[in-house]
DNA sequence: GCTTTTCTAATGTCAGACTTTTAATTGTCT
DNA sequence: AGACAATTAAAAGTCTGACATTAGAAAAGC
């Protein structure tokens, strides 16, 4: 492993650069130790602190985790799905909230995503994630529920569709989109009469699940996404007449 | 933004959080400029390359840029659908290959998540995607073509399918997830005879677009996704029989 | 008015010191 | 001999203060 000293880019991108390709490469395996700053700087010829930011860099990307002591040091760090999971999600909802994705497209993408899983969850789910969603359901009927504990509920209710399709790789790819675009799904409120609609699209969901009828589900999920799509345009339009109101308001002053 | 003493974190981790939280939370926008590193050293009560370090674990989150000179800094960075998908691929690609994922399952979701696209392909694909795909096609037709030729012309063929979805969140999440399993997809290699019959599978796939017919392009998927499961299987039993083999020539030796 | 030069504020880098943490080792007591 | 306590050393974490490099802005020259 080198670094060009003529390259213009900074010497800990480069640094942390060469160490991510030996990671990526395989010429490091988890658990592997790396050398210790002090031998890393030897060896690529610069100073303490310029290595420790190129392993601040990895670190952030929790390729690699330290350790203080005697016979500490930093080593590769073995990602773990959780650890994956929360950094998509703090890249996707930068992304969406950066790039005023529309609604639409975002609803779209959230329930096709999670369509995917029908045909899985038909076939595969448990007792269990049923059990889940229906206590689930049983809670966004409650009167009293507030705006937070009914979006957490319905996280929950669709975390558990997604997991009895018993494939890691799909929970982790759409548990991460599904949490990214959160935040957009936030801006809509519930009355009371959207809730009761939505109740009973999830409980159809249920019920199609329970039955493993792998269309039915389909159905239900995109019956959910045209009427949350349908609820969102509803509050944008009255945003916009609010606008427009106030605007003439200030006109005529 | 403050950070506390007392908790046992790294002050450089602490300085990092205090500030993505900021940005996420919406205090800090877009091409806003941060502090000089001085001066925040001096906020935050801790020396320079402190901040220098949590500054670098932004910027390897592609949170913030840096520029030098006069009226330089660190800038809140838009980022890009382009840094996402990227920041995705390599944190998707480490999570799979560190945490070995059957094959199977990888290839179900692989294919489970492109078949969410079908309904929105069918509608929305355009003259353009369809020219893509059938000069991919024809590609992977001519004799000579080497293997990383194959997988390339595939690659871009299901990209062009994806793309036809017209949805450009469904568009990053895929990306992102394909591209992340094509270390493990390459794992098996193809004969002619396989080549063929995946050419027919992308032509169904192609003609089915043509006519907008959905449940035929998830069809076509389905068929694809199962083939090329049980080409691995193949590929895998053969490879186990051969570690059998030699390992009953060694423990006869 | 345009170009060139100089200025200056910022990041990038360095060297060397000190502090804190932590595990292995050694020593001591029962 | 085994369990517990003190010692030690290696490593990350932090600080200070300096110098190098860069690039935009302002001033000088034409």
């Amino acid at each position: 492993m080198k670094i060009d000293p003529t390259k213009n880019a900074d010497y800990s991108a480069q640094i942390a650069k060469a160490i991510r390709d030996a990671i990526i490469g395989g010429q490091l395996n988890v658990n592997d130790r790396l050398p210790s700053e002090a031998e890393l700087a030897e060896q690529f010829e610069v100073s303490r602190p310029t290595v420790r930011e190129a392993l601040k860099r990895l670190a952030a990307q929790s390729l690699i985790r330290t350790q203080r002591g005697a016979f500490g040091g930093a080593f590769i760090n073995q990602i773990s799905y959780e650890e994956a999971h929360s950094q998509q999600i703090t890249t996707s909802t930068l992304l969406l909230s950066m790039n005023d994705v529309s609604f639409d497209v975002a609803c779209e993408a959230r329930f096709a995503l999670e369509r995917s899983c029908a045909p899985f969850a038909a076939q595969r789910r448990t007792a269990d994630q049923l059990a889940t969603m229906r206590a689930e359901i049983h809670r966004q009927t409650q009167p009293g529920l507030s705006d937070e504990g009914w979006c957490a509920s319905d996280v929950t209710f669709h975390r558990a569709l997604v997991e009895s399709a018993h494939n890691v790789i799909l929970s982790y790819q759409l548990a991460g989109a599904v949490e990214a675009m959160q935040p957009l799904m936030n801006m809509i409120t519930f009355t009371a009469r959207n809730r009761e609609k939505i109740i009973s699209l999830h409980t159809d969901i249920a019920d199609a699940l329970e039955q493993r009828n792998q269309q039915q589900i389909e159905h239900a999920l995109l019956a959910l996404s045209d009427y949350t799509k349908n609820l969102a345009d509803n509050v944008f339009a009255a945003k916009q007449k609010f606008k427009a109101d106030s605007d003439s308001q200030k006109s005529q002053a």
